[in-house]
DNA sequence: CTATATGCAAATCGTTTGCACCTTA
DNA sequence: TAAGGTGCAAACGATTTGCATATAG
């Protein structure tokens, strides 16, 4: 199911070129750290992962691509948690998440068939649905054993 | 279906004074335009048309006034658009929106089961879920109009 | 060689905060 | 008159941008 790591960038740099783009080893150090993060990272802590291994890489960089690479499609923006963007570099495809207020993490959920809501919502014709974005905001399962008790979270 | 405005500021009032707050003109003149207007307007929209009838406000009372009414349920935060949040006063139960990423606006759309959602994601247990975001976003029907022909949006 | 990317630093911009003053209850 | 709210201006923090330099093709 999950795509091996260097046929992804393989076709990452097919497309760059395809594109008139260049293929650069930041590029393809931010999507190896995309791919191989389950954690919904944001730009600070996927530049951070990225520095480790590219100590001259700039912030900026890591803006600038991963705008690039959301325009094609690689890597899907989610919604902001406390005025920060979060992302997602394994499944590029609308799915949903619960992302916890409490601590600010996010986790795939299982719903597989966001299509069904699409049909649901019936949309007016002739109109373009781009992306689906299906949050669902709560504690997630270590805040909750945390608080304990029964006071409902703010 | 709609509330009566009267009811609604009066409701608000009560909850304010319960709660140990204060029934203020800014307050009520901050609901009254939340309550009024179906687009989904931001902090500075609404601020400008509080300002409009409430010259002195400021946009920081405007700030900490919807902090208020979204921690009492009288107001729903969207996610935000192009870097700035959006609100909804008229419908503060989640529901889901069509937010067009051509020109910004947002649209409610007729999906009333939402709670269809939730048992479909099957939430585990014990877990506490407090909203519900389903976004769908795309070209609204003004936009697609413009735009016309068959280009794919950006 | 030339279009494209990078890195740096400064600029943006929505939102938050500290604090003195004003108002509600 | 005391707790709570407001207004102002400064602070914040994520993201964007301009531009000189570096690099892929």
């Amino acid at each position: 199911m999950t795509e091996p790591l260097e046929e992804r960038l393989d076709r990452l740099s097919r497309r760059l070129r395809a594109a008139g783009g260049r293929v650069t080893s930041e590029r393809l150090a931010i999507l190896r750290v995309l791919a191989a993060d389950e954690s919904h990272p944001s730009a600070d802590t996927i530049y951070r992962r990225v520095a480790a291994e590219l100590p001259s890489i700039s912030l900026a960089t890591v803006y600038k691509t991963l705008t690039t690479l959301q325009r094609m499609g690689e890597v899907l923006e989610l919604t902001a948690v406390q005025g920060e963007c979060r992302y997602d570099g394994m499944r590029p495809e609308p799915h949903p998440h619960l992302i916890c207020t409490r601590c600010g993490s996010i986790a795939n959920l299982a719903l597989e068939d966001v299509e069904v809501l699409l049909r649901l919502a019936a949309l007016p014709a002739g109109q373009w649905t781009l992306t689906t974005r299906v949050d669902f905001w709560g504690y997630c399962p270590q805040c909750c054993a945390e608080v304990s008790g029964d006071t409902r979270p703010e």
